[in-house]
DNA sequence: ACCTACCGGTTGACGTGTCAATGATGCTAA
DNA sequence: TTAGCATCATTGACACGTCAACCGGTAGGT
């Protein structure tokens, strides 16, 4: 690894220059392989990111249709997020609200025929678009390093429970 | 690696069931480090993470002022977005503007006494944070790791040039 | 019954990012 | 000279995200 300061990786506080170098690679990289995507999917099918997880999400739930909160925990957003973006998908016809007939204050979510076409038609170049520029840019190797090094970053994330 | 199909690699279009899953768990991941290095930057001093690499391209440079796009450059912005940001940041007082005496139409973007306080108190904990989720979560071999998947998927990145 | 506390969801304010359009000013070629 | 044209920087419109406040209603404790 040629490191600038040798073994004693318990005492500095500080990276080293080598490490820096890699943190920035790294998380700069990642960042545009998102921007990418997003802007992958943008092209192909006029959906972001957020869009895509929503679809996904009602594509498979019984009836297309989802309470918001459990949509918000399918999915992981906080909830005000979660109802911006409904708001700026219903205007734009891909997805309904109504008042939730079971729970008081619930409200469904409901998937539209113009939500459920927009869906199919980014699923397919979506997952291409994933094969191309993370699974193919990858040896298989890679691709199994990269899924330790995420559950490492994930665990460690978890540990320090939101700081 | 136990995939779901064998060996040929390049006859499929869509990735298998298990590259998704790595796929997904690792750039949600990704993300959510930076929203964690970004919170603890916040919440160390008050910076995010594009005024620090604003503060920190600044304390580099001679004189402590930039062109406004040779900052950009420098930190691979688009000049809109660092016009933007740059007005927020001098409303806080970070850094100044002021017309550039050589470049006709230049702005030169100067660090504030405040800015450059703010730089050296987020410095040392924003290098720490870095320390202790990315570099200390990982071994030594899979920091190396890390930098050879950045490197090869920002090497696919730039091979297909702007989409 | 009444006060309170929580719960589900929305809203507003604001920071951040992209894109396209707009000045303002020099450079170049008819 | 003047009509383009590229360059530097800013601006406006809009999408997206977080945070805190809010609102309507249900449930518990007294």
């Amino acid at each position: 690894m040629t490191e600038t300061t040798p073994a004693r990786r318990g005492g500095r506080q500080l990276p080293t220059a080598e490490e820096l170098r890699i943190w920035r690679n790294f998380i700069e990289t990642t960042a545009a392989l998102s921007a990418r995507l997003e802007s992958r999917l943008q092209g192909d099918s006029s959906l972001s990111t957020g869009d895509y997880a929503v679809l996904l999400a009602l594509s498979e739930a019984p009836d297309q249709a989802m309470r918001s909160s459990a949509l918000a925990a399918h999915i992981g957003w906080e909830r005000s997020r979660l109802s911006h973006h409904l708001r700026r998908m219903e205007r734009r016809g891909l997805i309904r609200r109504q008042e939730c007939p079971t729970v008081p204050r619930g409200a469904e979510v409901l998937l539209t025929a113009a939500g459920a076409e927009a869906f199919g038609t980014a699923t397919f170049p979506h997952l291409r678009a994933i094969r191309e520029l993370f699974v193919d840019a990858l040896t298989p190797e890679q691709i199994v390093a990269a899924g330790e090094i995420a559950a490492a970053l994930r665990a460690r994330l978890d540990e320090q429970y939101e700081d």
